[in-house]
DNA sequence: TCTTGTCGCTAGCGCCGCTAGCGAATCGAG
DNA sequence: CTCGATTCGCTAGCGGCGCTAGCGACAAGA
């Protein structure tokens, strides 16, 4: 009896557990719909709660505060960002067309998802960055580009350095012309000059 | 008689117009040093009030919100920027050199004023860019970029695309590094290495 | 059955940006 | 010189923010 007990106490338990996980990752997909939807000004945690149908401290029992919400809304972004990079670098036929297509994909992630683009790369500083412990989904965005840059990389550059130059560039692009201090027309010409000046002249 | 008393109350009102000027002046220069001291989220209404020893609804006689108290220290980072950005560029000895006069100008500033830089190019969207109404103190920075970038244009390069494209990349290297995206060691071989790729080979 | 512990709730703290509306000081006319 | 009109900075307060203390209901174990 008291072993059946124990057993049925157990499976109670990981029931709950399962639910509490279902909770958190309802919390991530509210957080970043309505960020999506309304910019994350309007995910105040009071919104969120009622949303997501609890109230304002079951988020703390989740999460430590605000940053670590968009902080896991931005690790999402992460995997989105680098599934949308492979695919355009493996889709690609040359080194050139490999770094233009990247170069293409990253800044359309930023356009077409702003808020989360946000979370990853202008706010939320929770998260680690250049440093071995940040998100796995991270380092593979990274690595795409890298995989990317790699190839056109000139005798004597540093890839990784030249890789966040790169990265610089196109966020660089994506934040000025989204903030509206740089024009929205243009876009697609910067792009492709920032692209040309990474390419050794006469390959791809 | 009557003409008199006209004069003096000409003459009463320029003395309040002059000190109502300098007040806003004031306003300016403690949302400044604060901002430079403690950081943005220390330039609360309440805050900036008490240290211009006057109560919170004197702030909003003389701009609109906390927003334009940003723009109007970010406007005084412009000229602060253009400054340094013309003294760089009209010091260098070759134009790849100038290149890398302003971009090390414009990366240095970011760094050692990022209160300042946040207010002209991170937040504050109030106040217009990439149009004429835009300050002329920002067109100025701006234009100094674009006397810099000029000379390495290559056959084809539209200069003010160019000049736009070489900015977001100094941009995003200034970003990502402040938020602790990049590591601030190899910002010197980061920024080589846009340099670089900005001027066609052989030149400078 | 009763104790113990878990868990989500209500309520509230100290902030924020911003504003309504009052009272004192000043101005212009008689 | 007096007195209504106007200017101007103040006190006080609104609604909302992130976050937390502490209570009551409910479930687990003796």
């Amino acid at each position: 009896m008291a072993s059946t007990a124990r057993i049925v106490a157990m499976t109670i338990q990981k029931r709950r557990e399962r639910e509490r996980a279902e909770r958190e990752r309802l919390i991530v997909r509210v957080a970043r719909e309505l960020a999506e939807a309304e910019g994350w000004d309007s995910v105040t945690t009071r919104r969120l709660a009622a949303e997501v149908e609890y109230s304002q401290p079951v988020l703390y029992s989740h999460f430590k505060g605000k940053d670590a919400i968009m902080a896991a809304v931005a690790v999402q972004g992460c995997e989105e960002l680098a599934a949308e990079l492979r695919k355009a670098r493996t889709s690609a036929g040359s080194p050139r067309q490999a770094l233009a297509a990247v170069g293409e994909a990253y800044t359309a992630f930023g356009r077409r998802r702003p808020a989360l683009y946000d979370a990853m790369f202008t706010h939320a500083v929770d998260l680690p960055f250049a440093t071995p412990e940040a998100p796995a989904a991270l380092h593979e965005a990274f690595g795409e580009l890298a995989k990317a840059v790699e190839p056109v990389a000139a005798e004597g550059d540093e890839p990784e350095l030249l890789t966040e130059t790169y990265w610089a560039g196109l966020h660089g692009l994506v934040t000025l012309m989204r903030s509206g201090r740089l024009p929205e027309g243009g876009h697609e010409r910067r792009l492709a000059l920032l692209i040309g000046h990474f390419v050794p002249a006469g390959m791809g």
